[in-house]
Order: C-alpha cells, then sequence, then structure tokens
DNA sequence: TAATAATTCTCATTATCTGAGAAATTATAG
DNA sequence: CTATAATTTCTCAGATAATGAGAATTATTA
C-alpha cells in the first residue's frame, strides 16, 4: 500500500456503515497492525480529519468541515445551486425538493439542494449524496448531457454489472433531447417521482442535471406541467449563469 | 516531509487566498519539484480530494462534500444543531444568525448554523467557519466553559501574540458564570452584537458555546433579555439532548 | 492498588518517495 | 495542418520514510 491510499483506506471506512471506529476494529476491517494504525490515525488526528471520541475510538474530523465550506464558498456550480434553487422551491405550486447534481467519474453526486417548507422525504437529496448511476430523472438527464462516447461507455459498464434496458433507456434520452425534460415515476424511491433537465457546461468539463423531486400522490397534471416548465426555465438560467 | 503532511500541505494551500492553483504556482509556494507534485496532485484527483479544472488548475475535490454530509448525518452535536437551531430562530422578535460553536485544538469553529429570513450579514457565521479565540461573545462562552487549566494556556499563549486586557477578559468570563449569558458589541463586527451560553459536554471533551449575531440597531431592551433567555434555555436543551 | 486496555516507542528491515531530466501527451498559434 | 510551447507522465538510482513485532509507557477500570 503507497501515498495517499494509506489514509484514504482508514478515512473511507468512515462513510461505511460505522461512523465510529475502535483501532483494534479498524484493525481487523483492514487487516492492520495496531502499532501502524496507530501511527497514521495520529497523523490524522493531528490534521483533524479525524477526532478522538472518548471511548478510545475514532470519528470524522472538523478537516471536512473546513475544506468544505471552502469548496461551497468558491466552486461556482455549487454557488449557482446557492442562489436559483431557493427561489426555484417557492415557486412550486406543491412540496418538492430541487437538486443540482454532476457527475465525477463514472458516478453522480448532488452538489446543492433546496427544499420546500412541507416537503418531507426520508430520501430527500442532499448536497454530497451519491445516487445511483442509471435509475431516475436526475442521473438520466447527467448521461443525456454527455458526449455520445463517454455516454456509451458508461451505460456499458452499467449493464455488465446489472441487466438494463438499454432500448427504452436510449428512448428516454432520446424524449430528454426534444422535449427539455424527463419524468420518472418510483425508480429510486417508490412514493416518489423526478423532473429532470440538463446543464452541459463543455467549458467546465460539467455534465450535470438540475431535478426536481415530489411526491407522486402530490402531482397533478397541472402540477406536472407547471415543473417541467420551471425545471427547464432554472436549467436555462443556471446555464447562463455560469458561462 | 513525510506522512499525510505531504498531502494536506498541498490541500491547505486551497484554503488560502486561491481557491484554485496551477502545477507551477504550488511549486513556487510549496518549493517543490514539478515531477513530485504532479504526482501527489495525480494521487489527490483519483481520490477525489482535489479536482482538475480545464485550464490546466485545479480546485479543492467532490470528496468534501462527501466526507462532510456523512460527518453532518453522524455527528451528534452537529445534529443538534440541526435539530435545535431553526426552530430558536424562529422565536426571536428581530432577524438573527444562532451559531453552535466548539473548541477544536486552539481554535474555535462553527459547526452549525441557523439564520431568520430577515437576516443579511456578510459575516454571518456558517458551518465550517473559524472564530477568532479572543474575541466575540461565542469565543468567550467557549472559553468560559473550558477547565481552569486549559482555559489559561490558551489565554496565555494569546496573549503572546496581541495585547489583551487579561483582567477585563476575566470579569466577563466571571459575569458570564454568573447570569448565564455574555453580550458583546461589536467585537468581531462592528455592526453585530453577540449574546453567548456556554455547553460543557466533559464526557464528550466536547467544550462548546451558543450565540446569537443580531444588528446592533436591532437590539431594543426587550428584544435583548428575549435573546438573553433563548440563547439560556436552549443551550440547556442541547446539553440535555446531549447527555 | 492491581490489572487491563489503549497508545506510543524502538529498531532493523523493507518498501516507498524523491528529483532531474527525458519522453510523451495535449494545447496553442501560425 | 504543422510547428511550437506547455502540461503531464515516466524512468531510475539514491535517499528517505514506512513497517511490524514486541517492549515500554500511559490511561482506565475494578
Amino acid at each position: 500500500m503507497s501515498g495517499f491510499e494509506r489514509y484514504h483506506r482508514i478515512l473511507r471506512c468512515f462513510l461505511q456503515s460505522e461512523s465510529q471506529w475502535s483501532v483494534k476494529a479498524l484493525a481487523e476491517a483492514l487487516d492492520l497492525p495496531a502499532s501502524t494504525l496507530y501511527r497514521r490515525i495520529r497523523e490524522l488526528v493531528q490534521h483533524r480529519f479525524l477526532e478522538s471520541v472518548g471511548d478510545s475510538s475514532y470519528r470524522l474530523g472538523p478537516a471536512f468541515l473546513e475544506f468544505e465550506r471552502r469548496l461551497r464558498e468558491s466552486d461556482p456550480f455549487i454557488q449557482s445551486g446557492g442562489i436559483f434553487l431557493p427561489p426555484l422551491v417557492r415557486q412550486s405550486p406543491i412540496p418538492i425538493c430541487a437538486a443540482l447534481c454532476r457527475l465525477q467519474g463514472n458516478e453522480v453526486m448532488c452538489v446543492a439542494d433546496a427544499r420546500t417548507q412541507g416537503f418531507e422525504g426520508s430520501t430527500a437529496y442532499e448536497r454530497g449524496k451519491l445516487m445511483p448511476i442509471l435509475y431516475g430523472a436526475t442521473s438520466k438527464a447527467v448521461l443525456a448531457a454527455l458526449p455520445l462516447r463517454r455516454r456509451d461507455k458508461i451505460i456499458a459498464e452499467a449493464a455488465a454489472r446489472t441487466t438494463i434496458d438499454v432500448v427504452h433507456l436510449t428512448a428516454q434520452l432520446r424524449q430528454l433531447k426534444k422535449q427539455g425534460f424527463l419524468i420518472t415515476r418510483g425508480e429510486v424511491d417508490a412514493r416518489l417521482a423526478g423532473i429532470a433537465a440538463s446543464i452541459t457546461l463543455p467549458g467546465d468539463g460539467i455534465y450535470a442535471s438540475l431535478t426536481l423531486i415530489a411526491h407522486q400522490s402530490d402531482i397533478t397534471p397541472a402540477a406536472e406541467s407547471r415543473l417541467a416548465e420551471l425545471v427547464m426555465t432554472h436549467a436555462s438560467l443556471i446555464r447562463q449563469f455560469m458561462t
């Protein structure tokens, strides 16, 4: 094991099921001797990437708050979410959650979010949350934003892992391009539906989407067309803001 | 240079004035050869701690969003901010910002915040923001929460760097303990005032404070006593929630 | 106070990192 | 489209740092 990987392996553990780890448990999970682990953990604690919590175990440290804040205040794409999402959700006729998501490597991540007061959802999409790459309006709108070659590569890789209906997916992407938005129902969470539009910023290599998530039971035909309108106009606003 | 420090030195640069760095600029700032830097940056990019941005420069990466989200959802102290701060600010008679801050090493950091719709402030305290250690109600309430030995050590260290009125500070801390809260005006931002109460959770080694920040011009005597009441009751609620 | 667990330390061995420059790749301009 | 410059990766021997087993130390608990 070498370089940054040494530290990243440790940190990754804290993203899994457990948010607190004892050195003993980490030693088993990573198959490393305690002396080595103590040394690495001490370094991470010194730099605040981990923090010691009383009962001889450790958790993620405040450095992440500091770096995340810096990212939030300096990344123009995340900023555009802070600017445009709150007014957007206020214009919705029904309770919704708005999420701005982008491709990172081969995954889709939410980088900004906002919700109306009334919206309650356990799966409410939050900044920092990773999305499934092939399900839901969010991810499909990101796929639609990609150059063909890259899109096909991602679909092929994903198809190798799970069985997907490539024909149907391709049809959806074509429809998305044609009408400017896409609605999916119950693909990610059975009770929710998503309405998404693509956002491409080729200059920055950003492939993204804007999604409005609502409870399926709230979506009347009138609300649906209003949300479609909102998602398209705001995707357009963000596109312009970024260029 | 060794271990995690190697990577941390690079990452720290992105917290300073510039949020984007070219390899050339980093090489000068850190006095390192390009080949070494490229190697380290590549590792950080692979693990998403940095990300490449078109014009041959780099910025902080999405890993921080992911880790920060995990921290936010798993740290009970940060959670208590999410639970108690929104209802708190809704009860305020004037526009305010509420900040939950704690000691990290020898610094004070805001770990959760909320504000009323009407509150506008360039210095609005946000999660992840570091506070000055000796100025303002926030930091003083943290100092008051500390064991005497540790408090005196921090004050002595800070006094060595800047000239401070230790007698006055001590008097303020005594008053804070006596009446349960402390008001300071214009110490951090000339137009703002802070009302803070201490929060100690010795079991977790957490020394913290809850602060309400308002524009000095909004603070009537009636508002002041109401805010003092709010800050004390909610500090108490958080204390109970955490034990 | 004794006993146990957690953490740091020591040191010889092993593996990794380093830096200079060459080589390859990518962007820019003519 | 080609030449030129800038960016990024690669190579390799020497320098440096990481490793792990166990001893030593320091909390914690009974």
